[in-house]
DNA sequence: TATGAATCTGACCAGATGGTCAATTCATGG
DNA sequence: CCATGAATTGACCATCTGGTCAGATTCATA
């Protein structure tokens, strides 16, 4: 009862657990987005994170614990890319800038993007309250700025969620099917230009797409 | 030495075995696309299957041999679709129904291509040969079509792989992604008229983005 | 430096898992 | 209706896995 769990939110102090916290979760990540939630053992992690496993479950007590606190750390930072489509209200930049800041979160975090798509395809257990509240209200509000824009002739009249569903699928398929395109590329994964170009491409591609022409 | 296996391919006789064997490979698509390749167990595709697990290892001997088994037809699946992108010269239209074709792929086999995508983000050990040779050889051919078109002013300029890239990733994300879609989609999945309007939906903003107004 | 708390870890355990096997039942052609 | 190969299956096993625990070690600080 009353475990080391409780301390972290209690003190900022601690700084050996901060540390060690952090290794556990780098090394978590990569087995995570390898193996899967089953598939992903403590002991492989443990070993990653260059620790005995009985330290790992010192803080971290259950696998699913330590999934759960990784899976927050994925939502916090998708949420903050989708800030980033209110900074504009002219559809061409908006989207670009949508566009682009998840493109780069592909790039930074694929990893966590590779998480995100494994738990959606084991039915989404653990992220299903995130998606039930505050996803749809997110897609909602954008999609009724997504309507407004087609009501005032900005942009050609489609289902707005059939344009973020293309805008996610294709930024994370950067991320998650990296192997697939390494090979594809003739072995080596995209460089920093290759990778520029196709975000440029991009958000050409969908924004011509869906912008009417003035 | 010389195991049940071999039999498939000599005789085309046996109808218990093949069977059987539909109904395990049904089974186990459903697992594997549930709980990926490590978390999959030979005993819950043998229940799904109703029978015994020492009955599936008769004919499956091992958990890795049924992967590879039902890998196979998801390729054979993928490229039958593949073969659309080629039904017309014209790339609006040759780019519509091979979207359109993949669309219907991904709601007729969600399953397939859910393993498909675990099996490239566990680094595509199984199917790795696959991509350097056919898919590599597939990609290079409609490349070299794409830009054609684009030499001959029907396309803007764009690096091919990047449309097949968002082509893919759109149409596949419809299986992947299908629990999230649900849950945005107020908790039931899309029904058919709704996967008939994204399907159009897509098409629209893909050729709109990439082909040249006249 | 004494002391209590935090951290570390080897050894251990119960349950799950992939795979085996010998014994049994079933299908079928002669 | 019997012989023979195919199909079935309960019992079994070695290994792996998540998780526990008691004792040892390190750290902060009074």
């Amino acid at each position: 009862m009353g475990g080391p769990a409780l301390q972290k939110a209690k003190r900022p102090k601690p700084s050996i657990r901060a540390g060690r916290e952090l290794a556990i979760l780098e090394a978590a990540e990569s087995v995570f987005a390898e193996l899967g939630f089953k598939g992903a053992t403590t002991g492989e992690i443990a070993l990653r994170a260059g620790i005995p496993k009985a330290n790992l479950h010192y803080y971290f007590p259950t696998k699913e614990a330590l999934y759960r606190e990784l899976m927050e750390r994925i939502l916090t930072a998708w949420l903050a890319a989708a800030a980033s489509f209110d900074a504009s209200d002219d559809p061409s930049e908006a989207l670009t800038r949508y566009i682009s800041a998840k493109m780069d979160l592909s790039r930074a975090m694929p990893l966590g993007s590779r998480i995100w798509a494994s738990e959606i395809m084991r039915g989404a257990p653990v992220i299903e309250d995130f998606l039930e509240t505050k996803l749809k209200l997110w897609i909602e509000a954008r999609s009724a700025v997504i309507r407004r824009w087609t009501a005032s002739g900005k942009l050609i009249k489609i289902e707005p969620k059939v344009l973020f569903y293309m805008i996610w699928a294709t930024t994370q398929h950067y991320a998650d099917f990296a192997a697939q395109i390494a090979v594809l590329n003739g072995g080596a994964p995209l460089d920093d230009a290759q990778f520029a170009s196709a975000k440029r491409d991009v958000a050409r591609i969908l924004v011509r797409g869906v912008v009417r022409a003035r």
